[in-house]
This record gives structure tokens, sequence and C-alpha cells, in this order.
DNA sequence: TTAACAATTATCATTTTGTTAATTATATAT
DNA sequence: ATATATAATTAACAAAATGATAATTGTTAA
């Protein structure tokens, strides 16, 4: 493939949008409050090669070129558990980003990913070796930071995408316990949404009942967020496709 | 860039999942039975340059290797106006096939869109020169084709991703007119879903009515679908995420 | 013993839906 | 001219879901 018709790429990387949802406030016998975070990394200054590092010092997503063995998908998930000892972890990519001129090196191709990770999964990550250089950020904080690249324009992107993913797909069990209460569910989806349908604690207990993805588990309670106890759900492997013409507006 | 550390892709290309909705009996007065489409092009027994065509002869998606002076959203843009004659249509990114081994003729990385082509614009491909080489075809007979490279894989995952976004976003609007008549929407949405409540049409008279997405024309029928002249709705620019712990079940 | 509190159930008026039927307006066939 | 067929639209009413507010339950901790 020497005497090419067309042009080659300089460089094909993947990035990946990190989110979790972490509890802000844990009290015994308390619904939890939650928030969306975004994971950010800080750009080294020099590279492993030891030259000066481009776009250095400021935040930016994790991700880097993607080897001759794998395609970005692939990369995207090591890049991932380098930097975080995260696997197994639901992981979608949304997005290309490949505007000449994006990235002062050359014609660089940019695979953009989110990746969903429950918090427990972040302990492990508190532990790791370069740490300090790995942070997580409410969204709104991140997108105050002068970010490397077009990080921002990818940011936004994956918010606006992981958003509509929580509230019409099941993706929300991604940042649960396979077992949760009602009020948990309601932690999870309060963070990209303000819909009182979802917010009240009484219509919602009383729509979970209904829901055909979700099912009690039978005879079983916890007292993780209330001193009485409360009923725990699970979500079964429906997958639902709702109509916005047959949904209700009032 | 040429010591480089990391491999380059062989190719860059742009494919284009061209869909519409095609209106299967048109007669006076009476609401359309439609059904929707696929475009497939057949690939030449030779290049451009001569050379004896790789895939030759089998069905494939339209596209081509993206320019210097271009990303891929551009590439299939252009590739599509070429193809088709059509400009100016919805077309978006939803996948990218980066497979080593996709493509025999090296490590050549597809940017898969889909673009939703009102019908009316379709007049335009039949005058076109090589149309014997494009066809449209229902999904169903596109899967059964023996297909170049990956491109079964590519269009069912096209498929699966413009039917949430026809029934969840107000995308139809791209295969209506602007004003439009309830039977002609319900028509655009029955080829991608089997709701009874969009189907029947008394309950899909009295929604339409109540969606906040969609305005009554004011003082303004139309005899297309009916003798007795039918009203004229039309989207206004209002976008919707309605989730699905709110929908109802039963 | 009691206050506090999350979860859950209860109540009831209001709204929406499912279903079936009736009405309307008009072109076409007779 | 008149009747017929047909799509759009409205009507009617029982059944179901929702909104709003209140009451009940079970447990811990003061």
């Amino acid at each position: 493939m020497t005497d090419k018709k067309y042009r080659t790429p300089d460089g094909y990387t993947a990035d990946i949008s990190v989110f979790t949802i972490l509890t802000e406030e844990l009290k015994a016998f308390t619904p939890p409050i939650m928030s969306l975070k975004i994971m950010l990394i800080k750009r080294a200054d020099l590279t492993i090669e030891g030259d000066a590092n481009i776009e250095a010092g400021k935040w930016a997503l994790p991700g880097g070129f993607v080897q001759p063995d794998e395609d970005a998908y692939q990369a995207a998930e090591r890049e991932l558990t380098e930097e975080t000892g995260i696997t197994g972890i639901h992981m979608k990519h949304f997005g290309v980003y490949d505007k000449p001129g994006r990235d002062p090196r050359g014609w660089i191709i940019s695979n953009a990913h989110y990746a969903i990770v429950p918090e427990h999964h972040l302990l492990k990550r508190k532990a790791s070796d370069d740490a300090d250089q790995v942070e997580l950020f409410s969204v709104d904080e991140a997108l105050q930071f002068d970010l490397a690249f077009d990080h921002k324009q990818i940011i936004k992107a994956a918010v606006s995408v992981i958003t509509r993913e929580i509230l019409q797909t099941t993706a929300a069990k991604n940042f649960l316990p396979k077992e949760f209460t009602y009020s948990e569910l309601q932690a999870v989806l309060s963070t990209v949404t303000k819909d009182s349908a979802i917010l009240n604690e009484q219509a919602f207990a009383r729509k979970i009942k209904a829901l055909p993805f979700i099912e009690l588990v039978e005879g079983k309670t916890t007292q993780r967020t209330s001193k009485k106890g409360a009923k725990l759900y699970r979500f079964n492997n429906m997958e639902i496709l709702k109509p916005i013409y047959t949904a209700r507006y009032n």
C-alpha cells in the first residue's frame, strides 16, 4: 500500500469519557444522594520518550493510540484498564472526532467512547499508583477547565448521550448493585432528570411495581436505606423501546 | 511523522446507510402504505484505474475513501451527493468498523453513517446516470444478499439505530412533507413499530392533538388522503426526552 | 417510651386510555 | 340526482392510571 490514491491518517486514537455516579452522602439507614461525575487525567509534562508533551498540564480525557493488533474499542478498554485497573464494564462508542486541525500533531482521529463505572469499582482506582493524576469532577466543574484538544466538545456530547441512555434504556443498572431499593434507583435517575414522576416518592414507589423490566426480589429486604427495611428490586433482561408518540404530556 | 510509535491505518472510509420510506401504494384520497427501504449499490467489476475491483459484483453500502481536506462526515455527504445527487438531508454518524481483517486490502476503517432521505428527493436519483447500479431494497431483502465486507452487520446496526431514532426523537419529520396528516405520520411510524396505540386510528387521532412537539396547521386541509379532507399538522422545534420509567405498560 | 424517619399503602378526585360506535364530508358509481 | 363507499373525526362510557395528600408501618436511637 505505498502508492496511495487517498490520504492516510497520522494517528488513530481512542478516548474514553468515564462516568460514575458517586454517593455524596452516605448515612446509615438513609437514601443516598448521588451525583454524576466524569474522570479526567492531567497530561504529563513529558512523554514516555522524554520529549515535551503536547497540551501538557491540561486536564483531558483518558485515552491513547490504537495499537497494531487491536481496534479502537479494544484500545479504549486497554487504556481504561491501564489508567484505572477497571475491567468488564459497560463501554460504548459514541462518536468520531476527525476534524483536520483538532490535534496539532497531524491528522489524528479520535474515537470517542463513554464508559459507565459503578462506584465500587473505583475503590481500586484510589489505590493505584498514579492516582494523583486522575480525578473525578462533576460535569459542570469539568466543563469550566481549559481542557486539552477538543475534549470540551467531546464531553458535552458524551453527557447528552449518557443522559438519553440512562433515561431511555436500562443503563441505570450499570450504576447500581444487582439488587437495589427504589430510592437507590431514584437517586441514580435524579442525577440526570428533574421529572417529578421520578422524583416524587409515592409516585415512583407505585410505578416501580408496574415496570416490566424491573422485578421484585421476593422475600428479601435491606436496611441500607431505611431502618424499617426496604424491598429489593432487580433489572430483568428485557429491553424497552417506548415511542414518544405514546407517552403522556401534562 | 516518519518514525511512528504507533500504527497508522491503511485507509479511512465513510459508508452511508441511506434509508427512505417509500409509498408502496398511492391511490387518490387514500392513506399511504409505506415501507422502510435501504439503498445499495452494486460494486463495479473494475476500479477507476482499471484494476479488478475487490468484492466486485456484490451489493454494498455506498461510500468511499475520505479525502485529505475533509473529515469522514463531509466525505459521507460528498459520496452521497455523487451517488444520488441528494444534498441537505438528515445524516448522522452511528458507528465505527475497524476490526483488523474486515477489508482484505489492509487496515481500513469505516465510519458508518445513516441518512434519512424523503421520498421526493429520490425522484432525482432515478434520473441519474448510473441508476442501474443503485437500487432500493426492503431491509429484509437486503439482509438476504451476500453483501460486501461486513456490510450486513453494519446494516443491522443501522436499522436498530434508525428505529430507535424514529420512535424516540422527532426524526419522522425527515420522512414527511412539512405539513402532513395524521395518517401520513401513522404510515411512517408503522414501518418500524406495531404498537397498537399508534396503529389504531381513533387512539392516534386523539393522541396527536396532545403531543407537544406537533401542532395543528390552522384552517388548512388536504384531500391527499381522504375525500372528506384531513387536517394538517407540523412538527415544531421541540425536542423530547421521555424516560422509560414514566411510560405506561399494559 | 417516644420521637424521628424511610418505606409503603390508602384514598379519592381527575385525567387518560381502550373500545365501540356514530357522524361528517366528499368523490364516485349507479 | 341519488346512493354508496371511505377516511377523518367526534362521541360516549367503562376501565385504568395519575396527582395529591394523608395515613400506616417497622425500626433505631434518644
